[in-house]
DNA sequence: TATGAATGAGTATTCATTCAT
DNA sequence: TATGAATGAATACTCATTCAT
């Protein structure tokens, strides 16, 4: 039978996804088994196919449901925020937030799932430059407010942006340890990009 | 016999890891064969093994050998600069040209490596913070100049360089297409970061 | 899943057991391949190890399994007999019998188990003495009895008396060939050691 | 070119014949690598194939050189007997000090050989044999003599002899440990089989 | 739906043997 | 003769996936 959008909101279809993030983000996709999954999650290792086509497949889930609940309180975020710079503000802000409230899933995002540069490239791309494409509406909605520089061209520096805020939260993930506040961080690179912006 | 220092200047030993750089490049780490990296190198299997401890050898020994590489060519640049914001400026080009020049190492070490994350704080961690503390150098050498603002955290900072800079490098990996140009990202991430860091 | 006293009883466990125990007879354990014994017991390679840690578990489970069944004949018989003299008698007949009833446990036993000479002192030297120390109570009751010479050792003649008994059986096992029978070689050990120790 | 008989005599021949006796007996036949022995003999391990065919032409060039040893010691020593009573007594005792003066090449003989038992069978068979007529000869010169039973059968009561001897100083190669003495065991062991075979 | 025993394809690694020097 | 770097065949073991219950 065919693993239906019907089955995306069930209970153990949930389970199983946060036991696949906590694993994978232990020991990373290729160390883990689907029979630790199946643990964690207190169920079978057959039912897990029940709900997934199979380990990648597990994977590639944890990256849509974890994108769409990203990009979802993102959008929302800024919804709120009056003007460019409050909301790239907010933006960096609320991402280093959302690493720190959930490591496994920012693990699993930044770490695991590079290791499928086939992946990336087909799949993940699309979702992940609609999350990207936030930050660029900014940088253009400031330029045409007369806030930020012309010269920049948004297409580079919203990787530039988003890579120096990833970085920021990948020690935070690999390094278990918060030698830096969410606070300050965000403090530190607001100041650096707000003023390296401006026009 | 024990895998010594003398082996690594080999020809053979090069060989191997040129051959396992490209293959783990091309497939992934997990998904490549000991011995499709034997094949590429045009040796057999065991010879592999005369080299390197096991597969997991492989991945760290090409980190090293590119990092020393790597740190080298910076630090060679670093000596012929003139002030932190020309050292700021060549330190961005370079990477980025390494990258363009050494696409596979630069997917080895970006992507491959942060597979095991134990690996990634217990060894690499070491060598990695050398060449961040490229950057933070100039930093604090740019604020004890009064070029760069006293406000900011060289610690913070120097990940947020690296990030941005290694975010551009890493869509040049992924996607194996070239939109914009060294000149033209540098000439983007330098204005950005140096007006964003000027006092 | 840990392997567990109760699949030792069950249908499969002992399949893979004889077919090892069979596999091994024929073509000794280092030569035995783990896809050999599945062969034979009609279960696919990776079942093996649902019931036997490695490839070592399944030579030690064997030496377990039949030293159990051996034992436990020999006290039964035992437990018939009348006085030191019958008691010795029937051992020995039973220890020929055995082995000409089960050729390839007796040669895994005699043979293959020898090879780790680590695990014959750690670990199967226990049951073998328990094995041996019937002999010996056989002797020391005889010698309360005076029916036995009081000057001999049984710790020493106890060996002495299984190595003969187990050279004898060794010939069938390696020889294939049955040139005496039970009763013929019987008869003859037994001749001798009631001579050898009577008072 | 064939390795041949000039060999033998060299010094690099006994020398690793040697240093396998030492390996195979330490580590066991399969558990031993050609480059170990090579080691222990202090020659490289291509050196080992130009004085024997391969591995197990390794352990059976062992067995015919301590063979021959064995059986020369104890002819010479038969030689210098009187009477069969006084030959056994001599056989067992000298098998015993043999066997203790030779640990390695005894574990090597007793042990490592069985595990081939197409070899046993084929090959060490015969030397094997030459060594139990030793007995043989002896218990039909004691019958001739009227010394020993008439009804035993010496082609049984050989191996019922061989083997106790045997079992004996297995326990001393296994255990490493010399509970009884040679004197001690040669005693209890003659006793019982003199008595036992006495007419 | 759920289970978990059974499957068997897939692969890192070892090591006896060779051969160019 | 002697070397030891190179070879590559051989295999124990794992684990994603299936399917009878």
């Amino acid at each position: 039978m065919a693993i239906n959008a019907e089955k995306i909101g069930s209970e153990k279809y949930q389970k199983i996804i946060q036991a696949a993030t906590k694993v994978f983000a232990e020991k990373g996709f290729y160390n883990s088994k689907v029979s630790d999954v199946a643990k964690e999650a207190q169920v079978a290792d057959g039912t897990i196919y029940l709900y997934f086509k199979n380990k990648d497949d597990l994977l590639i889930s944890i990256f849509e449901d974890s994108m769409d609940h990203f990009t979802a309180s993102v959008q929302e975020e800024m919804s709120e925020a009056h003007g460019p710079v409050d909301r790239l503000r907010r933006f960096i802000r609320l991402h280093l937030e959302l690493v720190r409230e959930h490591p496994d899933t920012a693990q699993v995002l930044q770490i695991e799932l590079r290791q499928s540069s086939k992946f990336m490239k087909e799949y993940a791309a699309t979702k992940f430059r609609d999350y990207l494409d936030i930050i660029s509406k900014i940088l253009e909605e400031g330029q045409g407010l007369g806030h930020f520089k012309k010269d920049i061209n948004p297409q580079i520096v919203k990787r530039a942006i988003f890579g120096a805020i990833d970085e920021m939260a990948l020690e935070w993930v690999l390094m278990k340890k918060k030698k830096y506040s969410v606070d300050e961080v965000a403090q530190q690179l607001c100041t650096m990009f707000i003023d390296g912006l401006a026009a």
